[in-house]
DNA sequence: GGAACGAATTCGCTGAGGCGAATGTATACT
DNA sequence: AGTATACATTCGCCTCAGCGAATTCGTTCC
C-alpha cells in the first residue's frame, strides 16, 4: 500500500506486531491461531492485524468464516531486504521462538486447543499431520 | 542502550530521525550540520537526536561547544544487520539523496553558509578540502 | 429466518510522541 | 565578569496509538 519506509518501521515499532509477522514467516495463517498462541484478545490481534494491513505489512484472505493472513513482500526489493533481515533476527527472540514451536505444537496436537478444533490449518504445516 | 528491536524500530519511524541517520552513514556530525542540511529548527532536531541517543541507535561526543553524533551499532549483531540493511535501503529515497549531496556540497563549499563557518567540519570528508 | 461462530469495528480512556515557542545550560572569548 | 555561541530542555498543545469492553458484521448451518 504504502511504499514509506516511516510506515513499515512504524508498523514494526509494536512487539504484539513483530509476533503476529514471526508467526507469518513460514505461511499464512488464520486468526484463531494467532489469538490462541499469543493469548491475546481477539479484538487487539484484529487491530493490530488491520494495522498491518494498512501499513502494506500483510494481507488478507478470506475463506468461509476464517480470515487468513499473510505477509506481503515489499516492491521495493531494498524494502524487502529489510523486512527479511528483521524476521531474521527475531529468530533470535526468546519469545519469538517460543510462539513458533507453540505454532508447530498447536498444528500437530492429537488434540487441538478448542478454539482451534474446526479452523483451516496453516499450509506449509499441513502436510505433517496427515 | 536498550536491546529491544521494538525500541530500534520505533526509533526508525520517523522521517527526521531517519534523514539523521542517513547523515551519519559516513560519520560522526556535529548538531550544526544537521539544522543547516535538514533546514528544520534546532530544537526540532536536538529533541530527535536525544531520542536515538536513548534508543541507543546513536552516541555523542563533546568537542568544545559542538556536539557530535554518530551512528553507534547494536551489540545483537542480527540488529546490526539489520539497521545496514535499513541505511542501504534509505540510499533509493530521493530526499536522503538530496541530503547527502546537501552535506557534501556544504562541506566542500569554498564559502561555507553562515551557521558552519566555524563548525568543525566532518571527519571522513575533512580530507577532501585541506 | 435465526442461531452460532469467526472476525472486525467502535467507544471511551490513557499514555506517548511530535511540534513551536520559550527558556536553560555549558563552553568559549574578551 | 559579561557576552556570545552551540546545544539541550521545558511547556503547552495536539494527534495518534494502544487497550478493554461492548457491539457489529459476515458467513455457515439448521
Amino acid at each position: 500500500m504504502k511504499n514509506d519506509p516511516v510506515t513499515l518501521f512504524q508498523a514494526l515499532g509494536d512487539r504484539t506486531r513483530l509476533r503476529l509477522l514471526n508467526l507469518m514467516t513460514e505461511g499464512e495463517l488464520c486468526v484463531c491461531y494467532f489469538v490462541e498462541i499469543l493469548r491475546e484478545s481477539q479484538p487487539k490481534i484484529s487491530r493490530h492485524l488491520a494495522y498491518l494491513r494498512r501499513a502494506g505489512v500483510v494481507g488478507a484472505r478470506r475463506e468461509g468464516k476464517w480470515m487468513h493472513y499473510r505477509i506481503v513482500r515489499p516492491a521495493d526489493p531494498l524494502q524487502a531486504r529489510v523486512l527479511d533481515c528483521v524476521l531474521d533476527a527475531l529468530s533470535d527472540d526468546r519469545q519469538m521462538r517460543r510462539d513458533r514451536l507453540a505454532l508447530e505444537r498447536a498444528c500437530c496436537a492429537v488434540r487441538l486447543p478448542p478454539p482451534l478444533q474446526d479452523a483451516p490449518k496453516p499450509e506449509l504445516l499441513r502436510a505433517r499431520t496427515s
